[in-house]
DNA sequence: CTGGACCCTGTAGTCCCTACAGGGTCAAGC
DNA sequence: GCTTGACCCTGTAGGGACTACAGGGTCCAG
């Protein structure tokens, strides 16, 4: 049971932005303490942590709504929970492939000004493997 | 040369934000035709591009202004161009990571409602070497 | 029993677009 | 030569996603 606060660093969120994904129905409303203060389960802190994920990562507050719901509807018509998945799959696809365009020109501009820093360019080739 | 539509179809981008990133100045103010009409070169596609890309990457607008400012002041202070490139590049490591996350949730999703899909996870797994 | 850290509910402001309204430009076809 | 429709212009207002107060209650250590 977590206070505001302690969700709030957990997920790497801030309190207000707490407040407003609340308001806006995104997070169920949590318990409240005698004294009114809101009271947060981890089922809160997986949800607010996926959804500060994705938000991070570009993607709308609706499809980061639409992503775990997904999840939880595994009994439901797998045909349209399919192609709604696989849309989203191309969507990171897509992602990834910008994201490595995007290193690989970091990595080029820096390795310029560290003179044979190549070195630095396979380490973080290295912590990509796959 | 460009008219603003066609622009905005190369770089993915609406014709409004155009208009909206070089009001903030983000974008040069192109040349104009005799009828004031907005004409716009190779370089503002390149540049508009790299912020549209950066966007829907989930990085901001000041950040979207820096990466390239960086590229383009090779020949200043490399250390500091070093340390900022460094920054960036992390967080891009840190993005493809959480998205590679993702993709591998999607992918389970996905394979349990079709069943013996795995093929499908295997072709995306293809998709992205190194 | 008081100071400081924490919590509450508003509401207003910021960032990043997006959608008009109201009007000029221009090429094609009648 | 004139109209019609696609394109362009400059505003300004609205929407999504926060973010920052103001004004006030709660709690507990000293």
């Amino acid at each position: 049971m977590y206070p505001i606060v302690a969700l709030a660093e957990a997920a790497g969120a801030k309190v207000e932005t707490i407040r407003y994904y609340e308001r806006i129905g995104l997070l169920p409303e949590p318990g409240r303490t005698r004294s009114n203060y809101r009271s947060y389960s981890e089922v809160h802190l997986g949800r607010l942590s996926f959804i500060r994920r994705a938000r991070d990562l570009g993607f709308t507050l609706d499809q980061s709504r639409e992503l775990p719901e997904l999840a939880e509807s595994r009994n439901s018509d797998c045909g349209i929970v399919d192609a709604i998945g696989q849309d989203h799959l191309r969507d990171v696809e897509r992602k990834i492939a910008d994201l490595k365009a995007l290193r690989r020109e970091l990595c080029d501009l820096i390795g310029q000004c560290q003179k044979g820093a190549i070195a630095e360019c396979r380490i973080i080739g290295a912590l990509s493997p796959r």
